[in-house]
DNA sequence: CGCATTTTGTATGTAAACATATCATTTGCA
DNA sequence: TGCAAATGATATGTTTACATACAAAATGCG
C-alpha cells in the first residue's frame, strides 16, 4: 500500500473553494426562505438586478451586467423573467438601437420597496455562528479581496 | 421627491450575500482557468465528488451528497457525467438494491492524482488582495460560520 | 467617406443547484 | 409478520452561470 498515510489529503472542509461554496449555499438558502416567508417570489439575482435598475433607471443590459458583475447572457435571461412578471420594462434605446433600456414598472417599484428591508435584514442571518465583530471583520476581508480583484480586472489591457 | 437622500440604499457591494456571491464567482473562475491550464477538464463539484469517492470507495450517492453538502439530485447528474468520462463506476449495492456504490476507475484515480496538487495550489489564488494572515483569518471565520450552520442543522428535529 | 473593429443583445449548449414527485426497496413497529 | 413510513435514486422543471457564436448596429481610423 503505497499511499497509506494518517491524513491522505487535505480535508475538503479547509479548502477555500469549498468553504466559499458553502457560504454561498447558505446565503442563497437564507435569501430564499426569508423572502418567501415575507410573501415575496424573487431570487438573489433578480433582486440585485432590480436594485441596479432602481438606482440607474434606463440602464442598458450590458451596463447592468457589468454593474452587478454578471455575464451578459445571464442578465438577458434574468430580465426576461422579470419582464414576464411585469416588474421590469425593456425599451429600445433611441441613442443606440442595439441597446435595451431597462426600467422598473409600477409593480416592480412596489415589489422592490417591499423587498429591500427584508433583504437588508436577512443579511445578518447569512453568517451564523459569528459574533458581530467577527461578522464585520469577515465582510471587511471579503470586500478587500473582492475589490482587489475588481481593480486588477479594471487594470487589464 | 419623497425618497431623495444622499445614499438611497445600502450599496450592493457591502451586502454579505453579494460579497459571498462574488467570492464564489472568483473561486470557480480560478478553479476553471488553473485546472484547464494544467490540461484537466473537470469542474469544482466533479473534483469534490471524486475526492469524496477517493476517500470512501464504494460510498453510495446519498452519503456522498451529504458528505460534500450537495443535493441528491445534483450529485446524480454529477456522477452521470463522471461516469460518461469513464472516471467513475456505479454498482448496485448488494446490501441495499436501491443504493449505487460509486468507485473511481483506473482512469479516474489517475486524473484525481493529477488534479489534487493543482487544486491544492490554486486555493492560494482564490482570495487575491489578502495577506497570508488575512487569508488565514478569513478561512477561520468561514469555517466557524459553516460549522455553526452544520451543527445547527444536525440539531434540527 | 468606407470599412474593419467593437459592442449589444440573443441563441445555443453545458453544467450546476435545488424543489418536487415518483418508483423501488428497506426499515420500523404495532 | 404485515404494512406504514422512511430512504435511495431518478425524472422533471426552473433558474443561475457562462462560453461561444451570431446578427445588427455603432465606432473609429486611414
Amino acid at each position: 500500500m503505497i499511499d497509506e498515510r494518517i491524513e491522505p489529503t487535505t480535508p475538503l472542509e479547509s479548502l477555500a473553494g469549498h468553504l466559499i461554496r458553502r457560504l454561498h449555499q447558505t446565503s442563497t438558502q437564507v435569501f430564499q426562505s426569508q423572502t418567501k416567508a415575507a410573501g415575496l417570489d424573487l431570487t438573489p439575482v433578480q433582486f440585485a438586478a432590480m436594485k441596479a435598475v432602481h438606482e440607474a433607471p434606463g440602464i442598458d443590459q450590458a451596463s447592468l451586467a457589468a454593474r452587478i458583475a454578471y455575464d451578459r447572457a445571464t442578465i438577458g435571461g434574468v430580465i426576461d423573467r422579470l419582464e414576464q412578471k411585469g416588474w421590469v420594462q425593456r425599451t429600445i434605446s433611441l441613442r443606440d438601437r442595439r441597446a435595451r433600456e431597462v426600467t422598473l414598472t409600477k409593480a416592480g417599484k412596489r415589489v422592490f420597496a417591499e423587498a429591500l428591508p427584508v433583504v437588508q435584514d436577512l443579511q445578518a442571518d447569512i453568517l451564523p455562528g459569528l459574533s458581530p465583530d467577527e461578522h464585520r471583520l469577515f465582510l471587511e476581508l471579503a470586500q478587500k479581496s473582492t475589490l482587489g480583484r475588481d481593480s486588477l480586472a479594471s487594470l487589464a489591457p
